[in-house]
DNA sequence: CCCATTTGACCCCCT
DNA sequence: CAGGGGGTCAAATGG
């Protein structure tokens, strides 16, 4: 069961999803990516894509019976597409905002840190096995191999680098886990250029759960497509990498140069994508807040720093109330 | 034998 | 300019 929760800036747009396939809580930001080089572990196959998304979002595990909460914010960090944002059925697109705005949204949660949800996050057996199943079975149902681990430094937690085994697809995903085992944060890079794999390799039950995703379901997860569809209601999974930003719509082409021409931040084509990465898990990390709240249903919160009132997802949004929460100066 | 994972080494961006 | 550190490579290992 999910809700998704629109910050945005004064106002508060709620948009409910549930969906149970989901994985476990989370917690994410958005950010988006300009041009990056890509290396096929085997192949060494370099490839250039000229956008690039990431989307990151820290988790926790979900209790066996009692759910509990989970948001992501999108960080406004470098989309500049289309604004969209969309939270229905089974697609997401997050929106790009000029890379000024994307200060403040970190400042409004910074201090949401990958430790708290850690604090919070249950510490029984069966979580630990979700959360090995998490990434090297792709609940997503995608196909993850792992390239890497690393100990980070300034977290306990090792690192663990995925990359999606589809033939030439871009898409990354760096997941830490906790030593019990649970996944404190998840980074996803880049967006699959391909549909999602009809039949899984690794995922068994977290597969069947996901395309046990009825299409029509409105309240499932975001969605992330593929970049060349990005527009398409294609076959969606309800999982967080869905959510990955589409910025892309069409193609990594044109990504790049609304990125590029939308004043946010600029990516040189030619500068490796390594420390690109690890700038953008920066921010996102500055951003993402975790999901620990002790809600019934798992939140995504999607905060974004746009003027304009009316969140351009594709839906559109009632003002039913504003109303002055008690600790944020910004009226909801 | 194939494929995925492990893991130490290397690359290179950032400070 | 150099060192630190994150990200990636690729040989070794295991299933």
């Amino acid at each position: 069961m999910w809700r998704f929760e629109f910050l945005k800036l004064a106002y508060e747009y709620h948009c409910f999803a549930e969906d149970e396939t989901l994985p476990s809580p989370t917690t994410g930001s958005f950010a988006a990516r300009g041009a990056f080089n890509w290396k096929n572990n085997q192949q060494n196959v370099k490839q250039e894509s000229k956008n690039h998304s990431d989307f990151s979002f820290q988790t926790q595990a979900r209790p066996p019976i009692s759910s509990s909460s989970s948001m992501f914010q999108s960080s406004n960090t470098s989309i500049q597409t289309t604004q969209e944002q969309a939270c229905n059925n089974n697609y997401f697109q997050a929106q790009e905002l000029p890379k000024q705005e994307y200060g403040s949204v970190q400042t409004l949660s910074s201090e949401l840190t990958t430790k708290t949800l850690q604090s919070n996050a249950p510490a029984n057996g069966g979580f630990h096995q979700q959360a090995q199943t998490l990434s090297r079975k792709s609940d997503d149902g995608f196909n993850w191999r792992k390239y890497g681990q690393k100990q980070v430094k300034g977290s306990e937690n090792p690192r663990s680098y995925y990359k999606c085994t589809y033939p030439n697809c871009p898409t990354k995903k760096k997941v830490e886990r906790s030593l019990d085992g649970q996944i404190t944060e998840i980074v996803y890079k880049g967006n699959h250029n391909h549909p999602k794999p009809q039949n899984p390799r690794k995922s068994s039950s977290n597969s069947h759960a996901i395309h046990a995703l009825n299409p029509t379901n409105t309240n499932e997860i975001p969605d992330q497509t593929y970049a060349n569809h990005g527009n398409s209601q294609m076959d969606s999974i309800g999982t967080p990498e869905h959510s990955s930003i589409s910025i892309g719509d069409d193609d990594f082409e044109q990504s790049s140069q609304r990125s590029k021409s939308g004043g946010g931040e600029e990516f040189d084509e030619d500068e490796p994508n390594a420390k690109r990465w690890k700038n953008e898990a920066d921010h996102n990390e500055g951003i993402s807040a975790p999901g620990n709240r002790t809600v019934r249903e798992p939140r995504v919160v999607v905060q974004t720093t746009s003027d304009i009132d009316i969140l351009d997802d594709g839906y559109r949004w009632r003002k039913y109330g504003q109303k002055v929460v008690k600790g944020n100066p910004n009226p909801r």
